[in-house]
This record gives structure tokens, C-alpha cells and sequence, in this order.
DNA sequence: TCAAAAGTGTTAGATTTACACCCATGA
DNA sequence: TCATGGGTGTAAATCTAACACTTTTGA
């Protein structure tokens, strides 16, 4: 094996995952107690190390699987953290990601095995090393993109009501909207379809069940929220 | 010392930097030919190895002020990028970072001797690697910043007229604008100030200079072209 | 029968866009 | 004197924001 770079120094490099999750009206993250050194018991996002055979993508997706049993999450990078002195123990640079899931896909068995929890976004504590400021990045950044793009369906069942629809919106942007104007919005956007079905949880009248047509957005990917 | 992560590989990180300037009515970026091995002669985006000592942004300010001799540049990181075969020499993850610079600050000699050019963003050819992926990116971000804040001052002269102003959005975003709408606007932004000075240069009948004044702004941040 | 959530339109105000002519000057 | 870039205002169209009542039904 040739080496080119010998001269200069080699690094840890490590993910650390934000996934967001909307549960009872509320915007959360999963965050556990750190179980290793250095920072055991300290709060924490959940991570690992980039293995040398896969791409950093590859290495999020890993630490989502195993600590969710999911595949395919919507997912995206939120950038390098590299201050010398960010891990207690060594020089490691960490890439965080945000990724997006439904909690009613999470088998809470998993969630407890591995010893984490949904925490409100507004009152998240102090996290070991600079795990708070990759949540403010991470929560700016997907607070962006979902002005543009319907990211917010991934934190939806696939079946959802207009007003849950609208819940999620004001959980994220944290302040409240018009249900008039919103509605009036929704009713410009084809992809977001009315089913036949009826949400009769939610409230004593029931409500329409909507479903996001992933095919007819990208015939015509026109979306404002 | 201590070795708690022992058991997981280390990788090399480098920084790569795109760094915009605005010439003849042109955004452009420096590339220069790869002088070193692997990728010797292809086009490149300017970077190197991050040290043990620095953090990711000392890196890429150290790398910037190699490049042009200037400290305090604009810069904002654009991502890591982190393909297992990214490189063809050895495992190295690169974090991009794009700048802005004033072309008229930078020393013409300085350029020459790390043989970098100023390339139209519209022509850039093939780069070494992944470098294309991030120039695209960069692009979109610093597109995507300078629409909320006043970055674009960066790239001009502490003085500049209204006109060249308005080629330097027209440039960044790639469509003409209405002259009578762009100063409407700028009339709007207190903290860009006109001056008693004229330029003549431009045009037989002169035109005025304006400057930023940070202190305005910072004042009263109210920012939107 | 009443509490609770679903559903539905209109209007005023703000913002955005389109558009054309005169001015000053150096060549 | 004329070609060149500098400088200026208005009106139509679009978009945004504010706002209140009726319906359904389970408890």
C-alpha cells in the first residue's frame, strides 16, 4: 500500500445522529445517557465511528439501523465538528446528521435497549461536548428545508389529518398558524391527497385522512409551507 | 496517554476551499493544476491536511491565508465529504469550506506562484475527485446565505456604485434585475450608505460611491435583496 | 345538550413586478 | 452631437394576513 499522505496525522473520525421525532403535539430528539468514557452518564446524542470501508453517508446510515431497526430514513448531513479539544479523551472530528422518522415505527423495545429517549426540543439539557450545538445547527437546518421540500411527512403516519398536518408545522416553526390559510394552502398542492378514510381518534365528528403521493409531487414538485 | 477509541481506525482530513471573487462582471472560483501525487495535473480546488493542533475552521483559515496572504476571510463550511474510494491515494475525508474575497486585495504575484486562476463559475472543468460536488454546493449555500445577509460586500470594493452592485447579484444568481426595483430596495437598507464621492471610471457622467457600514447593520439587521 | 374538533370564504393591506424617459459627460 | 451609463416614480397584479361561524357526534 502506497502512502502518500504519511507526513501528516491521522484522526478518529466519528457520526453523531439527531433524529427528530412529533409525538404528543411536540418536536423531539432521541438522546441517551452516555454509557462509555470519557463523559459516562453525561446526556448525549447517539454516534460511532466511521469504519474504514464505508463512506460517512454509509456510517449514519449504520448508527440510524442499529439504534432504530430502520432503513431508508430521510437524512441529511449537518456538518463537521472539529475543535481540538471537542472530545475528552482524543483528538476525533465528528459529522452530524439529522435524520427524521415516524415514532410509531420505533419499537419501543429497541428505544429501551438501548437506553435512550424522545426529549422535547425545548428542553433539551446540557449534552456532552458539543452535541448542543449540532442540535441548534441540525433543528436550523431542517427548519429551512422544510419550507421547501415535504420533508414533514416523514415525521407523519401515512395516514394523517389536516390539523395533525398543521400540529407538526407549528411544533417546528414553534408558533401557531391560521387553520384557513393553511388549509387553503394544502388544498393548492395535488400531491397531498384526501383519502376516503375517516380519523375518528382525533375527535368526535372525525376528520379526513390525507396521504402525501410521493409520484404525483415529482410530476410537479411545487411545495410552500 | 490515554487511547479510548484504540479498536476503531483513524482517517486522514484534509480542507478544500472554494474561494469566490467577482471580476468583469463574473462570479469565479480558484482552481489551479494539482501538484502532487495522486491527480498531478488535474484541475483542483485549493486545500490540505487539517493538523493536529487546529480545529477544521483554524485549517481552513490557515489554508486560505497560504493561498492569498488574507486573514478574516467570509468562510463558512459547506460539509465533510467522505467517499470511501474519494480519493485515489488513501482513505481521506475532506471538509470544504467556501470563502469570499475581494479579487483587488488579492496580490496578483501570490497567485501566480501557487499557480491558481480565477475560472467563471458557468466553465469550470472537470476537478480532481469530488471537488465538483462541492464547488455545486458551495455555490447553492453561499446563493442561498447572501439572499438573508449582507455578505455580498465581501466581494467588492470598500467602495462601489450602485450598478456594480447590482451585476454582482445579477452574477450570483445567474438572472438580470430591474434597475429602478434594486435601488428601490437598496434606498430601503440604511447601512448602505452613499458617499460624497463619485466614480468616474465606469461611465462619462460618474456615479456615486456607496459603502457598507457594519455598525448600521449590526444596529438594525434588516436585510433582503 | 353541550363540549370539542372539523370544516369553510372574503376582504384589506402589503409586497412585488413591470415599465420609459431625462441627465450628464467624454469622445 | 451622440453614445453611454446614471438616475428616477407609478400603477396593476399578486400574495399574505386577519378574521367567525356552522357542522357533527360522543359523552
Amino acid at each position: 500500500m502506497t502512502t502518500f499522505y504519511g507526513e501528516h496525522s491521522k484522526v478518529w473520525v466519528s457520526v453523531d445522529c439527531i433524529i427528530f421525532g412529533f409525538d404528543e403535539g411536540k418536536l423531539r430528539i432521541l438522546i441517551g445517557k452516555r454509557q462509555m468514557d470519557p463523559g459516562r452518564g453525561e446526556w448525549s446524542l447517539y454516534g460511532g465511528f466511521v469504519r474504514s470501508d464505508e463512506s460517512l453517508d454509509d456510517a449514519a446510515n449504520r448508527v440510524l439501523y442499529d439504534l432504530t431497526g430502520l432503513r431508508n430514513l430521510y437524512m441529511r448531513q449537518v456538518g463537521a465538528f472539529g475543535s481540538v479539544d471537542r472530545d475528552p479523551g482524543e483528538r476525533v472530528i465528528s459529522i452530524a446528521y439529522y435524520a427524521l422518522i415516524n415514532v410509531n415505527d420505533y419499537e419501543d423495545r429497541l428505544r429501551k435497549e438501548h437506553g435512550v429517549e424522545w426529549v422535547n426540543i425545548d428542553d433539551i439539557p446540557q449534552l456532552y461536548s458539543d452535541h448542543n450545538e449540532m442540535v441548534r445547527k441540525a433543528l436550523k437546518l431542517m427548519r429551512q428545508k422544510i419550507k421547501s421540500e415535504p420533508i414533514g411527512f416523514r415525521l407523519l403516519p401515512s395516514l394523517f389529518t389536516l390539523t395533525q398536518l398543521q400540529r407538526l408545522y407549528e411544533a417546528i416553526h414553534g408558533e401557531e398558524l391560521d387553520k384557513r390559510n393553511f388549509r387553503k394552502r394544502i388544498k393548492e398542492m395535488d400531491f397531498i391527497e384526501k383519502t376516503e378514510l375517516i380519523d375518528k381518534k382525533g375527535s368526535k365528528r372525525g376528520a379526513s385522512l390525507y396521504r402525501f403521493n410521493k409520484r404525483i409531487y415529482n410530476e410537479d414538485p411545487n411545495f410552500k409551507l
